[in-house]
DNA sequence: ATACTATATGATTGTATAATCATATAGAGG
DNA sequence: CCTCTATATGATTATACAATCATATAGTAT
């Protein structure tokens, strides 16, 4: 909970665009690997360095891992979190937030990731598609 | 003013310290020097690092160059200003902020600390002499 | 002009860390 | 039991960056 530590697990782009789809919701790892576009291993590593700093949590649920935002680190940085919520307003973050409610959206839930990659991916980007 | 940038230029810990007397006060490289303990040219290339981000700025009077909050970034990030604030109020922080008021409260200015180092370094720590 | 001061910056070194591939682990489901 | 899936982690490579020393620059003071 040091503070130079938050800020540094915060500075990172890719950790970035993970804390603004988990500042309200939960995912599992593989669920951000398909949103995000990042490999496993990646978004393994920065999701074990967010938690390290007390910035997430994880719940284990059947086979999957969700993490989603530490309550104790959200109610001692109150302030961060809504500054964060603010500036996640900004286009490269809120292309990520379109493609998780497209997800929310689709007949897909984390088991079909692997087998259905391209599929998922065009609901994905239907999005995007719409002009 | 991007968020990745301004999160990074955060994220050490000798700049967070230089932010925390920056906050509420305009200071030149060698005074910086002298209340931090770091070296002129590691102030100097830090001092860089957070004006590059956009958040402190610079103005040269007669041979010093004082850096403070750059308004701009202050208005636009208020939120993390405050937080940064709120977080400061720990005892890592504190102790510079002493060192900084025992600056203040001394007969010393910037025009004397390469010369006086010794005599100032006395009264920098005077406060902690204190018990 | 000369010496000195404040600051910036080139060059170097060591360390941290992001990305990636391959593999380990652990659990789910046939 | 065997296979498949989700996740973590060891090993490696490439890159970023902090610290430091030495030097450059620019301006002040004598």
């Amino acid at each position: 909970m040091d503070l130079v530590e938050i800020i540094k697990a915060l500075g990172d782009e890719n950790r970035l665009r993970i804390m603004n789809l988990l500042l309200d919701d939960k995912l599992c790892v593989c669920e951000l690997e398909a949103i995000l576009d990042l490999n496993q291993s990646n978004v393994s590593r920065h999701l074990t360095r967010l938690k390290n700093a007390g910035i997430i949590k994880s719940q284990k649920k059947a086979q999957w891992i969700f993490y989603g935002l530490n309550d104790k680190f959200k109610s001692e940085n109150e302030l961060l979190v809504n500054y964060l919520k603010n500036r996640f307003a900004s286009e490269e973050f809120t292309n990520d937030v379109s493609r998780l409610k497209a997800y929310r959206e689709s007949k897909f839930t984390c088991v079909d990731i692997r087998s259905n990659t391209q599929e998922l991916n065009k609901e994905l980007f239907r999005i995007f598609e719409e002009d």
